[in-house]
DNA sequence: GTCTATATAACGATAGAC
DNA sequence: GTCTATCGTTATATAGAC
């Protein structure tokens, strides 16, 4: 497939299956969106699963680095962790900002996720509690680890809210995580 | 449709849907577990998502049930508002237990939820938030609706992480909860 | 009230031409 | 590398008999 068509069916894979639901996607859907046929698909992803797979770890990269962008605003330890949900909200406002949260949306979809599915969610899960485990040893030394885990449940429940109350930010969010810190 | 027909047909639906998912579960896997015709099933509910509806109904009432239970086992102000996270362990734990939660992942299936399903998934939100308020007035007062928001967002945290860590109990939420409270 | 049989549509994926 | 056309399957929902 070509650079420029990849390009086009990643974005239109992204921006679909993300916000209409996967299953709630047929792949006509992305083809019509892309100005792909069917058959130029299929040579470069054998699967539907493959597809996803192959958006979930483009987004994978863009999100870790609207993190460090978040990151590198913050001026002290406390607010470089605290960073994670500026960055959460920028990332929604983004043309691929989804319904919710691409990553945990498609673990809902897909009960027995196939390996190269399970694998990119695996790996979103663990960039999540190791890149929060670093920014919280600066405040909380041999407690990171535990500090991260409270951490990556009140970001995965911001990010759930989203399904609750689709208009809120993640100001309660924020306001649960300062009350972990010391 | 009759009362044991009609249970039957339920049970099935819940079992189904929300461990593996709606649009994953053809109304043919209900229909089979049920003992039960595709004819009968749709004259007592008009679409797949009437029955879904349906089931979420049920298992609503359900839930504040378990949760009941839970709120009587306790013994102070402190633990009838922590007792959201037992009944959280309990229910899942039942025959009914979903693979993370039956209204957060029927809202993360249907983008455009019509309303008979809408109406169900508000009244769940609802529920939650109004009852914490109520077990959190007697500890912060005026406060309440406030830390009732942060705690449903952490209820709903700890629903989301069994998506990412299916092995996971309510400890680490309830570890976040007793953060929050005075 | 329940069943058997089937209509109808949509989906994922492929064959073969250019 | 991309397209047109289509295959085979599976999905929801209905018609008509008992």
């Amino acid at each position: 497939m070509r650079p420029g068509t990849e390009q086009r069916v990643l974005d239109a894979a992204e921006e679909l299956f993300f916000t209409r639901g996967i299953a709630a996607t047929p792949i006509d859907a992305v083809l019509e969106r892309a100005g792909v046929s069917s058959a130029t698909l299929y040579r470069g992803y054998p699967s539907k699963e493959a597809l996803v797979a192959a958006a979930l770890d483009r987004r994978h990269d863009e999100w870790t680095a609207a993190w460090d962008r978040a990151v590198e605003r913050a001026t002290d330890d406390r607010a470089r962790l605290l960073a994670v949900f500026d960055a959460l909200d920028a990332f929604r406002s983004t043309p691929s900002g989804s319904r919710w949260c691409a990553f945990l949306g498609t673990a809902a979809e897909y009960v027995d996720a196939p390996q190269e599915l399970r694998t990119v969610l695996d790996r979103e899960t663990d960039t999540l509690r190791r890149r929060l485990t670093e920014a919280a040893r600066p405040l909380v030394g041999d407690g990171a680890p535990a500090l991260a885990a409270q951490l990556l449940l009140v970001v995965s429940g911001s990010l759930a809210m989203r399904l609750r109350d689709p208009g809120a930010d993640s100001a309660t969010a924020r306001a649960v995580a300062e009350a972990l810190l010391p």
